[in-house]
DNA sequence: ATTGACGTAGAACTACTGTTCGTCTACAAT
DNA sequence: ATTGTAGACGAACAGTAGTTCTACGTCAAT
């Protein structure tokens, strides 16, 4: 672990300052609120001590951004964190969060409401996706327990018109009118609807009595 | 006290977004940040909003100040907030991604190992858990179905040694010496451990020879 | 003496970011 | 129909703030 006295008079004075201006206002000071306060003129002193402190594993920056500064380990070396080194600075996507699955009712489009509730999730849990054609379900009652899905779980749910084998969809049936979570597969002329849960049948529809609706990306569960 | 229900959805998600955000980078977005998350457009639509969460108490602003804001109630009415300084708040959280689940071995000790993997999570699939109390299990094969765990997912379990009637909790069972993730529920003076799906019958067993390792917090599913 | 690493300066440059302003719509009151 | 208010939009503007570049001095190693 990096000793603390390794850093320079002024570096710990940036520390300080840092703290205890975030303690202040709630945000980060500028590069020319630190020199001001510890006594540098130039700008470019103040970066370079900065990015001292970064090295020393102090601090984070974000590139570009004002005020992008974020305490790691405080200036008594205190991290409470592990090794650290790389921490990956991973921003959430917020995706909105749509009402609960009716059983005969089409899922919602996405793109067209802004004002539902938002939900955080990592990007790792998008796959890839474009965020803004994901959205999040709640299940609503047990009848996607085939799928591993219970009540109360949230999907992440890629929009999407068509499905490959295997793949988890929502489909909305239309004999039955109700929009379901099943694996995909084509078998034939029909399209073969499997439910997780190996003692479970198939279901066998007309292809164009099921749309998909998306495709399953990822499944969060708070059992609380 | 100023009503929540005065503000209006936008509002609602502006400050929801502006709490995130700070929770994950550690200082405030900008007023396009805010509106790039929120679906505005003109960043003066989201200047008037945050002078309107202003005015509703909600917010400090500090003029002409990059990321100037400063939360002062949290988007429940609450205050109290703790300013939010020294603390570095790291966005995701780290805990370290056990191997797969064995049959017939206890789990392991996550304060022990530094050195495996390490997955990112929300703070909210921690539950106000403890971080280092914390670690993931990625579930190997079909055996915990029954509580709508499939092969491949990752589970969060906070290390316990008790449970309550409830909770999903992973048990060493010793006549079989092997562990499973069960619903918990003490029975007299036995202890029922209850699958989730519905049809499957619930197994009683000696509180003696059920040894609880921990309580699940969340499941992961990523469907690749 | 020469070199190179390190810390410091200053200034110019570019980007980022808050502010302002004219315009538009919807809706209720006049 | 007219007016007023709240909310929204987009563009332009100006102030703010990070980055980069050149230069200078110190000090230890060569």
């Amino acid at each position: 672990m990096k000793d603390r006295t390794k850093l320079s008079e002024r570096q710990r004075n940036i520390l300080r300052f840092i703290e205890s201006y975030i303690e202040q206002h709630g945000f980060p000071p500028t590069i020319r609120n630190i020199g001001a306060a510890t006594g540098i003129e130039s700008t470019s002193v103040v970066n370079y001590n900065l990015n001292k402190l970064v090295s020393a594993g102090y601090l984070a920056r974000e590139s570009r951004a004002s005020r992008g500064l974020r305490l790691v380990k405080d200036a008594n070396g205190k991290s409470g964190r592990r090794a650290q080194a790389v921490q990956p600075v991973t921003s959430t996507i917020q995706v909105s969060l749509a009402g609960p699955i009716a059983a005969g009712q089409p899922l919602p489009i996405p793109t067209d409401q802004v004002s539902d509730d938002l939900i955080d999730v990592l990007p790792s849990m998008l796959n890839g996706a474009n965020p803004s054609d994901v959205f999040a379900l709640r299940v609503k009652g047990d009848s996607m327990i085939d799928a591993m899905i219970g009540d109360g779980d949230i999907v992440l749910i890629r929009h999407a018109e068509t499905a490959r084998d295997g793949e988890l969809v929502a489909v909305f049936l239309e004999d039955r009118s109700e929009v379901t979570l099943k694996y995909f597969y084509r078998d034939g002329d029909m399209v073969r609807l499997q439910p997780a849960h190996p003692t479970m049948q198939p279901i066998f529809v007309d292809p164009k009595v099921c749309h998909v609706q998306g495709r399953v990306l990822s499944v969060l569960r708070l059992t609380v």
